[in-house]
DNA sequence: CAGGATCCCCTAGGATACTG
DNA sequence: CAGTATCCTAGGGGATCCTG
C-alpha cells in the first residue's frame, strides 16, 4: 500500500526527538484534549456544559486540559464577573483550524470502532 | 467562532463514556501511535527503520505500539523466515485511510509548533 | 458555578539485559 | 535483526474536600 506521505520538508523534523511538534501533538492528542476541542467545534460552551459533554472527565482534568489548550492559544476563556460565576470557552482561530482536522479523525474512529474492537466483519 | 461540528449523528456517541471510539482514539493518538502511522504512510518499513525514524522510541514501546496497531487491523506485519530475520511493516487499507487523516494533523502541528510553544508572534 | 488544593494510585513508558 | 523479559519511575489522571 503506497501512500500520500508527509511532504519531504516535514519528514525530517517531525520525527526528531526535540521537535516542538511533539509537545503540541501531546497536548492536542491527549486523552481529553481531542474531546474538548471537538466539543468546542460546535460553538462556545460553559464549563458545566463541557463537564457533562465529555462524559467521564474529572474536574481536575477538565481544568488542566482547558488551561493547557488556553496557553497554547487554541481555546479562549471568557469569564463574566457575575454571581454565580459564568465562564464560556470557545475556540480561537487557530483552535478552529485544528478542530477542522480533528473532527474527521474522531468521526472516522467512531465509524470504525466496532469493527476494530470487536472485529465485526472485515468489510468496508 | 462558529464551526463545522460533528454530524449530529456522532454527537451523542462520541462523547459517551463507554463508546468504543474512545479506545480506538487512545490507541491511535498514543504518544508513538501517531508517529508510527505517519512513518508508515511513506510505505513499508522494517523494524530497524522505524526504530531509527521515530527518534527516541524504546524497543519496548515500538513493539507494543506495533502490536496494538496490528491487532486493530491498521498495520500488517510480514515476517520473512531468513537469517538474520527480516520483518516489514506496512499499513492495511484501513490504516492507510486513517493515516490520510493523521498526516495533515501532524503537518499542522509542525507548522504551528513554534508559535504555539514559543509564542513567536501571533501572525498566521 | 467554576474552579483550587491535596492525596493517591496506576500504568504508560524508559533502561537494560537476554535470545532465536 | 527483531524482538522478549524485567525492573523501575514520572506523571497522567481520579476522588474528595474546600472556596470566591
Amino acid at each position: 500500500m503506497k501512500a500520500a506521505p508527509l511532504p519531504p520538508a516535514f519528514a525530517d523534523g517531525v520525527f526528531a526527538a526535540g521537535c516542538p511538534s511533539r509537545t503540541v501533538l501531546d497536548h492536542v492528542t491527549s486523552k481529553w484534549g481531542v474531546l474538548i476541542l471537538v466539543a468546542l467545534s460546535e460553538g462556545e460552551q460553559r464549563w458545566s456544559d463541557l463537564r457533562r459533554r465529555a462524559e467521564g472527565i474529572s474536574e481536575k482534568m477538565l481544568a488542566q486540559t482547558l488551561k493547557t489548550l488556553e496557553r497554547d492559544g487554541l481555546v479562549s476563556r471568557d469569564a463574566q464577573p457575575v454571581i454565580p460565576p459564568r465562564v464560556d470557552y470557545s475556540l480561537t482561530e487557530r483552535g478552529y483550524e485544528l478542530s477542522a482536522l480533528l473532527v474527521p479523525l474522531v468521526a472516522w474512529a467512531f465509524d470504525n470502532a466496532d469493527e476494530i474492537i470487536n472485529g465485526t466483519g472485515k468489510a468496508k
